[in-house]
DNA sequence: TGTTATTAGTTGCATTTGTAACCAATAGTT
DNA sequence: AACTATTGGTTACAAATGCAACTAATAACA
């Protein structure tokens, strides 16, 4: 589509990962300084909390693919985590490299504060914004966010035909948050 | 709002900043990997790439304001875009601290290239989630963008109780993506 | 006009983050 | 069972990021 002398008629305004991003930044910044002011944790501790919150138990990887979390960033904030007696691992005896975790006492009470905050957020953010408009981005969002990743160009022809296997640990660079 | 023993009823797939960030990072992620491997950038050049081809010039803080980024994480990128000869910065003779930023002709190059890819890539978002969706979801999503910065809970009384006045340089921290 | 406060932008330093490498346990193969 | 590949998770090192402090120029004001 377009060559190489036709301008695409491209609009930063209307390009879908940009607002998302930007909205994304915009309400997240008020909840944010919630969190970081009356309990002191950075996003990341944030995200793995509400995810036991709400799950119960979880392994790291779980973890990982849920909040789309690198590994690294999961294993260093869920340490801190439990440095602070928020959660505990134990070891599965069916698997035992795998550590659910558990949000303690004082963790889910934690939780239980900021799903409180959040709720009284959001419906703040539903009064300056509308209702209405809130509610209908949640399904279309749902969506998105499930959204399979986008098939690189040159797929492979036929199935049998994969690409040259990776191995170990190597992946493509992922550049998260770059 | 909810005391003490209540649970709210708190969903994280129904709170719009998660939900937002994740769209955000599943959508933008496939993007992001098309100008990292084509043209080597981080997502913060690509963003101060994007709105300096928009906007034709802008100096790094006006970038800073639209993009919502730190301005050093803008020096130090804009030193890298010039160091290979995408932009160039001039003196702003009306006021002399200011450097109006412009791309260069291999910059617009780049912006072209990536905005046509940015194109395509709403095209093929459009198509496995829906256009009617996508198209739906841009309006909201600028309101969301727009939205004026949630108001701290205990504001000043009166205006003119102006809370201890900041000097200098220092900010509330932002932690902006931690 | 001299003094002070503000703003644009850069840089030092500490913290955070990601990649690659690694250990340990499990799964698959022969 | 022995060998190899894979997976869960941690860690060392390097790169990126943010805060604080700084320079330079402008604005505000006495």
């Amino acid at each position: 589509m377009n060559g190489q002398g036709e301008k695409a008629d491209f609009q930063l305004l209307r390009f879908l990962p940009y607002l998302l991003l930007q909205a994304a930044e915009q309400t997240g910044e008020g909840f944010a300084s919630r969190y970081r002011t009356s309990h002191n944790i950075s996003r990341t501790q944030w995200r793995i909390l509400s995810h036991l919150g709400e799950a119960g138990e979880l392994t790291a990887s779980q973890i990982c693919s849920r909040a789309r979390l690198h590994k690294t960033e999961v294993s260093r904030a869920v340490a801190r985590l439990e440095g602070r007696g928020w959660l505990t691992r134990r070891i599965d005896s069916a698997d035992r490299r795998a550590a659910p975790l558990q949000l303690t006492r004082t963790g889910r009470g934690v939780f239980h504060d900021l799903a409180d905050a959040a709720t009284v957020f959001q419906a703040e953010l539903a009064s300056r914004a509308g209702p209405d408009l809130l509610e209908a981005l949640i399904e279309p969002l749902k969506i998105l966010a499930e959204l399979p990743k986008q098939q690189e160009e040159d797929s492979p022809k036929s199935p049998a035909e994969k690409r040259t296997e990776i191995k170990t640990d190597e992946r493509e660079p992922s550049f998260g948050k770059v």
